[in-house]
Formats: C-alpha cells, sequence, structure tokens
DNA sequence: GTCTATAGGCAGATAGAC
DNA sequence: GTCTATCTGCCTATAGAC
C-alpha cells in the first residue's frame, strides 16, 4: 500500500508536491487566489490536473499548504534575522529586505495578495492569513521594544501599534510598487519607513 | 434609432448603466477582478447577463469604465478638500479620511484591488490603474509642499517621494486590515502616519 | 433595452485503468 | 503516482426576437 504523502512534501525539494506548490506559489503571487487554476499548475510542470488532485484534494487544501509552507519559511527567516543578532535597527532592515526580495522577483507578499482576495477563501485560508500578520506583528513588536530599550528606535505609543502600521506600510509600498513593475519604488518607501523609526546620530564621537 | 448609452450613464444616476456599474464596482473592491461574474452582477440588479453586453461590451470594457468613474469621483474629493480650503495637515486627515470611508463598507480602494489583480489586467485597464495613482500623489505632493512652507509638516526629502509613502501606508493598511475585518485597526495606522508628519505644537500661546 | 437561446471554453473535480 | 476520460457547472460572449 502505497504510502499517501502528506500536504507537506515528503523530501524537503524536488517531490512533486513540493514542485506543484512551487509554481502555484508563485502564480497566486502574481494572479492571485482567483487568477490561477489547477491547469495552469499542471501545464507548467507537464502532468495533469488529476495528478494535482492525488496530491491536494482541491483547491483550499492546495492554498491552506501554501499559506503554511510561506509562514514557516518566513518565521524561519525571523529567527535567522534573530540569530545574527544585530541591533534593532538592523533587524528591521532585514525585515524590510525579505519584502524587498519578494518584489524583486515581481511578486506580491502571498499573504498581501491572500489578504486582497480574502472576501473569497475558504475561512481555514483566512485564518492562516491572519495568524501570518499576527507572528509578524509579535516579532516586530519585540524588535522594536528592544529597540526602545536600547535607544536605537523611537516611535510613539505602543510598539504592538507600531508594528501593525510597519506590516502596513511594507505590504502597501509593495501593492502600489506592482503596477509601476519597480522594485526601487518599493525600496524607497522602506527606506523612508525605517529612518522616520531610527534615532538621530548625534555629533558625539 | 435608439441613442447608444455612453460607458459613462447618460443621467448622473440611476440609469442601468449606472447600476451596473455600482454593483461590480463593489463586488471589485471586494472580490477582486477576477472574483466577481457577469453573472454576480446580472443576478443582483434583476436582468440577465445579455443585457449587460448591451452596456458594455466585454469585462474589460466595464472595468475601464469602473476606473474612470472611481477615479473622477476620487479626484473631485481632493479637488472639494482644497475648496474647503484648511490647511496641509487637515487636507491630509481629510484625504486618510477618504480611504477610511471605505473600509468601513468592508471595501477596499478600487485601485488597490486591482494593483493586486495587476498581472492579469488588460493594458488599458493597467495604464488606468497607474494614473489613479499618479494624480493621487501629485495631489499629495502640493500638500506637502504647502505644508512644509507654512510649516505645518514635516518630513525629509523630497514631496513626491514622501507622497508615494503616504499613499503605499494608506492602502497597505487597508490591505491588512481586511482579513481582519476591522476598520479601527485601518484608522489606528493612519493616525499613526499622520502624526509622523504634524509639526510638533510648541508650548508658545 | 431586455430577453431567450446557445455557443465554446475553462473551471474544479472524480472514476477507474495502468 | 500518473494517466485518460468524463462530469457538471460557470465563464464570457453572440445572434436574433421582441
Amino acid at each position: 500500500m502505497a504510502t499517501m504523502p502528506t500536504s507537506t512534501a515528503r523530501r524537503a525539494n524536488g517531490g512533486t508536491a513540493a514542485k506543484i506548490l512551487d509554481v502555484a506559489e508563485r502564480l497566486v503571487q502574481s494572479r492571485g487566489y482567483n487568477g490561477f487554476s489547477y491547469a495552469d499548475v499542471a501545464e507548467e510542470l507537464g502532468i495533469t490536473k488529476a495528478s494535482l488532485h492525488y496530491h491536494f484534494a482541491g483547491k483550499a487544501e492546495l492554498g491552506e499548504a501554501l499559506i503554511k509552507r510561506y509562514a514557516e519559511r518566513f518565521i524561519n527567516s525571523l529567527r535567522e534575522i534573530d540569530k545574527d543578532g544585530g541591533n534593532a535597527a538592523s533587524k528591521l532592515d532585514a525585515y524590510a529586505e525579505l519584502y524587498a526580495g519578494v518584489i524583486r522577483k515581481r511578486r506580491m507578499c502571498l499573504c498581501g495578495m491572500l489578504a486582497a482576495d480574502v472576501d473569497t477563501l475558504p475561512s481555514a485560508l483566512r485564518d492562516a492569513v491572519r495568524a501570518f500578520f499576527d507572528e509578524n506583528e509579535t516579532w516586530l513588536e519585540h524588535v522594536l521594544e528592544q529597540g526602545k530599550q536600547e535607544r536605537e528606535l523611537r516611535y510613539e505609543g505602543r510598539a504592538r501599534d507600531q508594528a501593525q502600521f510597519i506590516i502596513g506600510a511594507l505590504e502597501g509600498a509593495m501593492l502600489v510598487a506592482r503596477p509601476y513593475r519597480d522594485a526601487d519604488r518599493f525600496e524607497a518607501s522602506a527606506r523612508r519607513l525605517l529612518s522616520t523609526l531610527a534615532v538621530p546620530q548625534t555629533a558625539s564621537r
């Protein structure tokens, strides 16, 4: 009896399920949840739609697997930033760079795209999108608190609210840059955002 | 020989074309360009899909008419803000309030939504989305320059770049608020954005 | 202007052979 | 695991009557 692959690929990469996720992820990030089909994915991989259904029962399950993998990778990237152990300002730089890498590939953040489509999504996907933003918020909140303590960052009010603002500003900068196909446009806004948080360098030393 | 209605309604409101635009606008703003159909619009209006094609030849033409009307109304709102003749800070408040009104209706900015869908749009729609953001940018640029001159607003660098940042931040705040169905979340981010621009009140007078 | 009827295609999905 | 074959339904769009 063949082992059913779980919705996460059995091997880290190269398995068919992983390849499906790779293609579907790119399609959702560029065309949206309602702008891609099983046929698109199947054609690109040279397999049939029926084979896709073996790996992912339906589009909803594929979507859930997409967010799950994307969120895991993103959170792992945040842990890497923490491990690198820089100051709070450099962590924010690295955070914005995660977004920049996405738009340079002419993609939107997966969960930003799904936030646009949210009214058409199965509720499990909507919950997963929220969880993604919540995790980002929590990570940013800690960085912002660290930055305030160490007098590297300045902002008014609660760190959590500032974190929400940062996520929105970065997602929106990506969104508006899309029709221009201009990653520089995103990067200029990201620099501006971070500069409003930076404590001005004193002339001392 | 019957007069063909132009893609803009002949009467200001109430005409079938205008009703079609009303319904389609709401659907695009909540479900995205690929998340609504002629059937959705027809059913809601109690007419047939074929009748829709009389007013708008195809989905692309309907989309163009949607952006055209939306942009005209938005620009008119900006002119109204100018006519009210407040200071630059109050103009920015009013600008953010335009966005807040949209999200309170549980909608996304039409052009923000289309920015997400941009890779699937006819090129005429993509051009119109860009033109919308360009016009917003130009208006904001003038307000920001006014505000700097009158020492009501503070920001670094060029007004045009700051304008781009503001648009992105507001669009993104709307986007991220969507999965939470929480207009307050948008408003908190908008207030935070505007407060970073406000010149601190001196204790004098 | 709105309708009925229909076209032709694509959507997501399933049964069952190999 | 992947295939062929097929289903049902929805999509955009058109022809032509009223």
